[in-house]
Parts: C-alpha cells; structure tokens; sequence
DNA sequence: ACCGGGATTTAACTTACATCA
DNA sequence: GTTGATGTAAGTTAAATCCCG
C-alpha cells in the first residue's frame, strides 16, 4: 500500500533519524531544559520549518496531487509517505476540529434562542394576567361589548378565540411573522433573527413558529431534530383570531 | 530542582472501502 | 464482471512531550 517509488517504515525511520539527529533540526526550537530529554530515539517530531511549510501547502489545497507531494517531500527532505500520512493526519485533526466549532456555533445559537425563548414566555404569561384584570373590569361593567366588528360575549371573548381555547392552548397568543408583533413583544422581535446566525430563512420561520406555539420543544435537545418538521406547522393556533384580538389591543 | 505518572500530541500503521484502468 | 493498483477516512498504536502534585 506504499506509494510507487517508496520505503519501508523503518529504513525511513532510520534515514530521518540519522538526517535529524545529525543536524540537530528536529529539536531546533526546543529549549535547553527540554533538550535534556531527548535522546537519540527522540527523531520523530517533524522540525518547525517543516511543520511550517506542511500547514501552509494545507491551507492551499487539504489533498495534495501526487506531484506536488514528490516535490514537497524533496523540498522537505521527507519520504513522499511521511507528507502522504502527514496530510491525512492533518485532514484528520482539522475536521474534528472543525466538529467542535460547530458544535460550539450550534450551541450558543441554541442557548441563545433558549433564553429569547423564556423572556417570551414570561411575557406571554404578564400578558395573559392583563388580559384577565381587563376581562373583570369588562364584566363589571356588564353587557356585551363589540370590538372589532364583533360581538363580545359575557365573559369577553370572541367567538373564534372561543374555537382556538377548545384544543387546550392558551387563549392569548399572536403571529409574529404576520404583525411583527410591534408593541408587545417590543424590544426583542427584531434580534430574534439576528441572533440567530447559520440558519436560513426557513429554519428561521420554524423557530420563530416554535416560540410562538409556546410548548417546550425548543428548550429540549432531543426535539431538536424537529426543526426540519413540517410537522411544527400544524401545531400553529388558527392566526385569523390573532387579528381581532390585535385590533383588540390596539 | 527533580521525579513519577497520567494526559495529550503526533507520526505511523491497519483496515475497509471507493475508484479507475 | 473481475482483478489489481491506488487513494482516502476512520480508528489504533506507540513514542515523545506536557503538566501537575
């Protein structure tokens, strides 16, 4: 499985080891008190300059064409294999690393929806107590009411917000998307989305219909898979309510 | 300053798989 | 379709190095 025109491993090992060792390349950098360590079997690590030369051919191209790896393992005075496995190494290396910027991306963006998430939901619950203070004073003051080109019964709800409680959800609740939700959910609608980076608009729509539907599937890691749920919509309340209930608050 | 041992890094290897002539 | 050569990803090994008590 060697390259045409390579080596045994360890004849390798004893070419470099001998080519370093005599030079002393291979430890150049290293200080005093850390030379004292090395011994005449310490001729593995590559030297800096090589090191340096290897990253920056890596950074042009992750996979090298086999004459470029001839011509780099001659500038290097390395074995075409060493640079062979040194590039797979180095593949290697940079996409776990690479992994982990992701993972680390994702998470901030989640911890950051989480948390937009919770203040809106306290929110939509100091809402909902207004909503309950103002029904009473509207009770109080007897008789139905109109709002919105629409008779209020007894109690002061509409019938379509009737319809929307029937499915158990909470009865106060608005489309973001459709109103821009200006004046109630104020100062935080807008940075909803820009916060929120590596999504596109789509994946955006979703979670914003995520914080709106108020269920827990945000904050729960195991429903993250949902994102790409078309599923989510359905669980959306009837949005033409929202508008007398808008018309309502305005 | 030195030492020992666990943790980390890295060059090299193995294996499985894909591609191509 | 089969075969052999070649290259890569993923996982592993072993030695060097780091780090901490």
């Amino acid at each position: 499985m060697f390259d045409a025109g390579e080596f045994s491993p360890s004849s390798s090992a004893a070419a470099i080891s001998a080519e370093c060792f005599s030079s002393n390349s291979c430890f150049s950098s290293l200080s005093s008190s850390k030379k004292k360590k090395i011994t005449s079997k310490n001729t593995r690590r590559f030297s800096d300059e090589q090191i340096k030369s290897l990253e920056t051919m890596f950074e042009t191209e992750t996979k090298l064409e086999p004459r470029k790896k001839l011509q780099l393992a001659r500038e290097l005075g390395l074995q075409p294999r060493q640079v062979a496995i040194w590039f797979q190494n180095k593949r290697a290396r940079y996409k776990s690393k690479q992994l982990e910027r992701d993972y680390s991306t994702l998470k901030s963006n989640y911890d950051n929806l989480a948390s937009q998430y919770e203040s809106l939901k306290k929110e939509k619950q100091s809402l909902l107590i207004q909503l309950q203070k103002l029904n009473g004073l509207m009770q109080k003051e007897g008789g139905s009411k109109y709002c919105c080109g629409q008779e209020i019964d007894s109690i002061g709800l509409s019938e379509a917000t009737k319809n929307n409680e029937m499915d158990g959800r909470p009865s106060l609740s608005f489309d973001l998307s459709e109103h821009g939700a200006k004046g109630v959910i104020s100062d935080d609608d807008s940075s909803i989305k820009a916060d929120y980076l590596g999504l596109d608009e789509d994946a955006d729509r979703h979670l914003l219909k995520m914080v709106e539907a108020g269920d827990s599937s945000l904050t729960s890691p195991e429903n993250w898979g949902s994102l790409d749920d078309d599923g989510l919509l359905d669980q959306q309340p009837n949005s033409t309510s929202y508008d007398q209930w808008w018309d309502f608050w305005s």
